[in-house]
DNA sequence: TTAGGGTTAG
């Protein structure tokens, strides 16, 4: 075997830098530094295995590197993804060598993942300049993506103008463009044409993009028409565009179509897997969602955060702390229980299953945080009425200069108006002013609610009248402050002020909060009249909370039979609360037949909770049914209940 | 030596 060969074979199972020092050495000596081929390869080597100042020094030490050695430099460094390096390069290497059309291919693909533009342009330029790109349909390519990437679609079009005869590749580059640039409807318009126009029959990539276009716009019969035309064209469908179906059929909530795709898949990734479960646990089948992830698991697919992060959110929907603990175990077997999603996940699973030290402490392993996962831990601790430990976490986030927003004002005010503290309350409003947020007609709303339940209505009241742009949000709290301190007549009187005076048109949330305070004020007839106009004037069918309120106005006059017909009339469930004004205004008018229907209503929603259960016997026992009352405190001590106590706290 | 894509997300 000549020496070329055998140094060229050596180069092939190059791997240390001392080998490769030896073979550089080996060269030179034998002259065959000089040939081209080899020493592409001993180039694209001294880049991989040593420093780049080295292997800089080494390949300047090349008597006269061809462009061919220089764009395998290029080459192999972006295949690496190590763009900014190869876009280093790009001068040094040619500063001889004119650049030739492989040479823009690689520096373009580096600008592209870097989304450089500046120097994609000056790329375009230099191709422009010598000359015909026009007849090179990689070079089209290649700049339709990069203008694409650097989110420059106009300019991508143009590219793609020049060309008048365009491949596959070229249309394809353009609709995956608009694809990724959140113009799906472009996307589309631009495969049409392909199609329709231009009679160029599309293949698995190109249907990836299409049917991602498809997902955006959850065009399910669109995005259903390509999957016919993937069974018309006779291919299998591969991997990809597999998993883009079944994205297409979970996004739009379509599980059966996504169960039946995912049942005839030949093969399947942890993708599959993952759009399975997150279908299953986005659309009401939990516990499906829930078996799929187990099943995953059993056949030794290795789960990513995504898959971990559908799981746990179908055991947060079905509040399953046991099985989120396990998960949660899995995450630590896979090393991912500290990625920052994963984690984030969790902190909201046992948050939402009413575990909140669990999420702490996750939050307290976590090596960094970022904004959401602070949020995840301030709304999970109001979420479980920790208001103290919330307002804790709410000065601990902005001392990690982590700026709150809106959404996290709402909730810390939330926290606050359950403490009760007006100075609290005082800081939070000068936070809120400071902040900014006080234009957030949520922020103004829960301010007004915040004084409202610290006992100082004036502030709320100030508060109320200094904002300048007053929706419904805003109107419905000051209602409900007024009624929270027993001033229904000035609620009354404000409701119809926002009726004459603006444009503001009153919800389901106004009237509640308009029937609280009549009912809180012992205003009978004027709450029955507001139930009637909320459902006559307004056409606003009352829910379960208003009826609840209806019934207790009513009971309050002893109008039992009334209040009985208007639950019998009631279009949706009954919930506890109706029953349980019921059953209260039952035991003031001493009407155990009523009394009791109710009872038994409430016992069968939720029959753990000791206070029906003395309410009734309470009931029984003022009527002189002792036994009846006596065998419901007998069920109670049986079923080992435990009625909360009211706290009270005195703050100094 | 060249080109178009990849689904999932707290």
């Amino acid at each position: 075997m000549r020496s070329r060969e055998i140094v060229l074979k050596l180069v092939g199972v190059c791997r240390t830098t001392k080998l490769l020092t030896q073979l550089h050495s080996l060269t030179i000596r034998t002259g065959l530094r000089y040939d081209t081929h080899l020493a592409a390869k001993l180039t694209e080597l001294y880049f991989e295995l040593l420093p780049v100042q080295t292997a800089r020094k080494l390949f300047d030490e090349i008597p006269h590197p061809s462009v061919f050695t220089c764009n395998r430099v290029l080459q192999s460094f972006c295949r690496k993804k190590r763009y900014e390096q190869a876009l280093s390069l790009f001068s040094p290497l040619f500063s001889f060598e004119k650049p030739d059309h492989f040479t823009l291919l690689f520096t373009l693909k580096a600008c592209s993942a870097l989304k450089w533009l500046n120097f994609g342009k000056a790329i375009h330029g230099l191709g422009k300049k010598h000359g015909n790109i026009h007849s090179n349909m990689f070079l089209g390519s290649g700049l339709i993506e990069m203008y694409s990437k650097c989110g420059n679609m106009d300019d991508a079009l143009s590219i793609f103008e020049e060309y008048s005869n365009p491949d596959l590749v070229l249309w394809t580059t353009l609709v995956t463009g608009y694809e990724k640039n959140f113009k799906p409807d472009e996307a589309l318009a631009v495969f049409t044409g392909m199609v329709m126009a231009h009679c160029i029959i599309p293949d698995p990539i190109t249907l990836v993009t299409v049917v991602s276009a498809c997902t955006q716009l959850l065009n399910l019969k669109a995005g259903k028409s390509v999957h016919a035309l993937v069974f018309r064209m006779g291919y299998e469908s591969p991997l990809p565009l597999s998993n883009a179906l079944l994205n297409l059929y979970a996004k739009t909530g379509s599980t059966f179509y996504a169960g039946n795709l995912f049942r005839v898949m030949e093969e399947k990734d942890v993708i599959s897997w993952s759009c399975m479960i997150s279908c299953c646990a986005h659309n009401d089948a939990i516990d499906r969602a829930i078996r799929l992830f187990d099943e995953m698991i059993d056949k030794g697919v290795e789960p990513n955060s995504v898959s971990l992060i559908s799981a746990l959110q179908a055991c947060e929907a079905c509040c399953n702390l046991d099985k989120g603990r396990q998960i949660h175990e899995v995450a630590l077997q896979n090393g991912l229980e500290l990625d920052i999603l994963v984690s984030t996940a969790l902190i909201d699973m046992y948050m939402s299953c009413c575990s909140p030290w669990e999420a702490i402490t996750v939050f307290d392993r976590m090596p960094s945080k970022d904004p959401v996962s602070w949020f995840a831990l301030l709304c999970g601790c109001v979420q479980n009425g920790m208001a103290n430990k919330s307002m804790q976490i709410f000065c601990d986030m902005i001392a990690s200069d982590i700026q709150p927003d809106a959404t996290v004002m709402v909730k810390i005010l939330g926290a606050c108006s359950e403490l009760g503290v007006l100075q609290l309350t005082s800081c939070l409003h000068n936070y809120v002013i400071r902040g900014g947020f006080i234009s957030n007609s949520f922020v103004g709303a829960s301010l007004i609610d915040c004084y409202a339940k610290c006992g100082c209505l004036e502030e709320a009241i100030k508060v109320f009248e200094s904002l300048t742009d007053k929706d419904v949000v805003v109107w419905s709290s000051m209602f409900a402050g007024y009624g929270i301190h027993g001033q229904a007549r000035e609620s009354i009187k404000l409701f119809h002020r926002m009726v004459t005076d603006s444009t503001v048109w009153p919800n389901k949330v106004t009237f509640l909060s308009i029937l609280a305070a009549c009912s809180h004020a012992g205003f009978v007839e004027e709450g029955i009249e507001f139930f009637n106009i909320m459902l006559n004037e307004y056409q606003l069918m009352p829910e379960s909370k208003h009826y609840a309120i209806a019934v207790d106005l009513l009971g309050r006059t002893g109008e039992l039979d009334k209040a009985m017909c208007l639950i019998n009339q009631m279009p949706s469930q009954v919930g506890a609360h109706v029953w349980g004004a019921l059953l209260g205004a039952c035991r003031i008018h001493q009407n155990a037949e009523i009394g009791e229907v109710a009872a038994r209503n409430l016992l069968q929603l939720d029959p753990d909770h000791a206070g029906y259960y003395i309410l009734l016997s309470n009931m029984y026992a003022d009527g002189g049914k002792w036994d009846d009352a006596a065998e419901l405190r007998g069920s109670i001590k049986e079923r080992e209940l435990k009625k909360i106590t009211g706290q009270s706290v005195v703050r100094l």
